[in-house]
DNA sequence: GCTCTGTACGTAAACGTTTACTTGTTTTGA
DNA sequence: TCAAAACAAGTAAACGTTTACGTACAGAGC
């Protein structure tokens, strides 16, 4: 069995309450009394027990993150960020997946609490109404990234899709694109879906271009979502874009692999513009032109504000991150 | 504060042992005392403090993954499995890296113990000798997953990476190639840098090829390993392969991406074949030819072997796991 | 009526820490 | 020299559970 602060302060003829305080360099002790006491505890390999002390303590010094799934690339750049901040602060991160549609949120919630987690992140999860008071009864802090709340009752750190779909929209409007396309957004996604849809609308009327409705595809940002709408694209002769607009960088490497399949050259014979400048983005060539959404820093940030928010007390602000357009290969002017 | 079963046994009228009883569904007791139990539960909002539990039941139902960092996608795929079957198993994973190097490999094993966990996977780490010792004095299971100890001290899941190396080397003979580079290997690499040169190595021989060590070009798996080999076989007009073995995808994609800025084209002026099937090699056109590892059923079996080592308490038997060379737009015969 | 068995609880110790309080000893300062 | 202050260390309670053990009572069987 593992040695405990009992067989040190046993084997080093003194107290438990003496040992804690050598082992937490608390003073009031002799240099000597310390030396003995350090000596014994790695004689014996201890190592403390924090389970014992998040029970005293009450206060378990960890932090959750609940995501649909773990899968793709940029959840991990996103954990990579929430795990180095949490682990600079004294942190742990216990993870778990809530599941599509969220079909395991409550059991991943519970299981959380019963952790005595201190806060948590909830990655890309859209929370319905009754989620809500779930998450409330929970009474445990908890910090959407790249998510929204219904009437924002929850903080949140995201990109503001709106701006962000408007801007790429001018963008590619700026290069001389009078037919663009909008590939892979869902249109029941509230957090992701109608903003960037109505930033697109908003851009193409802005310019005084005209919106056609069946240049809008509704997908689930994945890859086959966007060969499903480059294959319908190609088959249309009628609609002809001359860019598009997709709403993930998977999405965008759908559509991409979709022409090259058929033979169309990027971007000579079209423009793709990807969304989220994951990893692949640069990768890829030509190297995908994509709105950047700051993974790394946004993790970083999400766990910042969560563990301050913890330490102060304090309630948790939402944040806006900055997007930016990054200009690679897949974007032409017309 | 959170309730607790004190308050649980003083408002229902019961000692906390019956609260626990009816809590855990142990029986010895009424079906009205548990429906009171029950609800006065409910309405109290209880939920469980593991850290009593764990604490008590000397068991934290916790286990550990530690990997050198979480930002690249195949190490997501990993981690999704690991926490699928955990989950399924009713342990809850924590999440710690190492560093590049190792350099937090101590303290985040420390960290690990600390907080109980019963077992801990590595993932892609590379232990020294010392760091085996290391291992040894926290008397904590671990596994190594895509990974290899020295003098296979630890129980491993991994591909064969000779093997893979041999076959898909083959397999470019086969497809009629006769000088064919070795890109981004670490030499320095026991685990995953060896191995792979010394397959390469024998299949040339075995087909009767000549072994030209300028083929080999050194690298650490990443993206830039491939455009800095690729430039200097550009650069190089004496070595010409007719095809890349790169030893990861993104360093596939490095090599794919200096071809492209050069103009050679793919896989017409050269093959490429790439090491892993991450999930972006499906994903890039022409769609990326690679030996696949596994990763998800991985970081499955790697859950299940810890954990069920955890249950019976046997030794953990180290698992060869089969690679698959996956043939899609990369390769071309000569 | 009596013992026996089973059921339905309650009591209290234990898990490994931290920490408020107490006690005893040494040092300080006038 | 002596009281006061400072220091070093110990005692024991507390954190929230689980669980071995004890007990009271009801019913069964004779």
């Amino acid at each position: 069995m593992r040695a405990t602060i009992k067989d040190i302060a046993k084997i080093s003829g003194v107290s438990t309450a003496t040992v804690s305080r050598v082992l937490n360099e608390l003073g009031g002790y002799r240099p000597e009394v310390a030396t003995k006491v350090l000596a014994v505890a790695k004689e014996l390999g201890y190592r403390r027990n924090d389970s014992a002390v998040s029970l005293v303590k009450q206060a378990t010094r960890t932090i959750g993150i609940v995501m649909p799934t773990v899968a793709t690339s940029f959840y991990a750049q996103i954990i990579n960020g929430i795990e180095d901040r949490a682990y600079q602060a004294g942190y742990s991160v216990i993870l778990t997946h809530a599941g599509v549609n969220n079909v395991r949120l409550q059991e991943s919630l519970n299981f959380m609490v019963e952790r005595r987690v201190e806060g948590i992140i909830g990655v890309s999860i859209n929370l319905a109404q009754i989620d809500l008071q779930a998450i409330a009864a929970l009474a445990v802090p908890l910090l959407l990234l790249s998510a929204q709340a219904p009437g924002n009752r929850l903080p949140y750190v995201k990109v503001d899709d709106y701006a962000a779909a408007y801007a790429a929209t001018t963008d590619l409007i700026d290069h001389g694109h009078r037919t663009i396309a909008l590939v892979g957004v869902d249109p029941a996604d509230s957090v992701a879906g109608r903003p960037r849809i109505a930033g697109y609308t908003a851009a193409l009327q802005a310019a005084g271009l005209r919106l056609d409705r069946n240049l809008i595809f509704p997908g689930d940002y994945t890859f086959e979502a966007g060969q499903r709408a480059m294959t319908t694209i190609l088959a249309t002769p009628e609609l002809r874009p001359t860019a598009v607009f997709a709403v993930s960088d998977e999405t965008a490497l759908g559509v991409i692999a979709v022409c090259y399949q058929a033979g169309l050259r990027i971007p000579q014979d079209l423009s793709v513009l990807g969304y989220d400048n994951s990893a692949i983005a640069s990768m890829v060539s030509p190297a995908l032109s994509t709105v950047a959404q700051p993974f790394y820093e946004m993790g970083q940030l999400a766990a910042d504000k969560l563990i301050t928010g913890l330490q102060t007390n304090q309630p948790i602000q939402s944040q806006i991150v900055p997007f930016k357009l990054i200009h690679r290969g897949t974007v032409s002017s017309l």
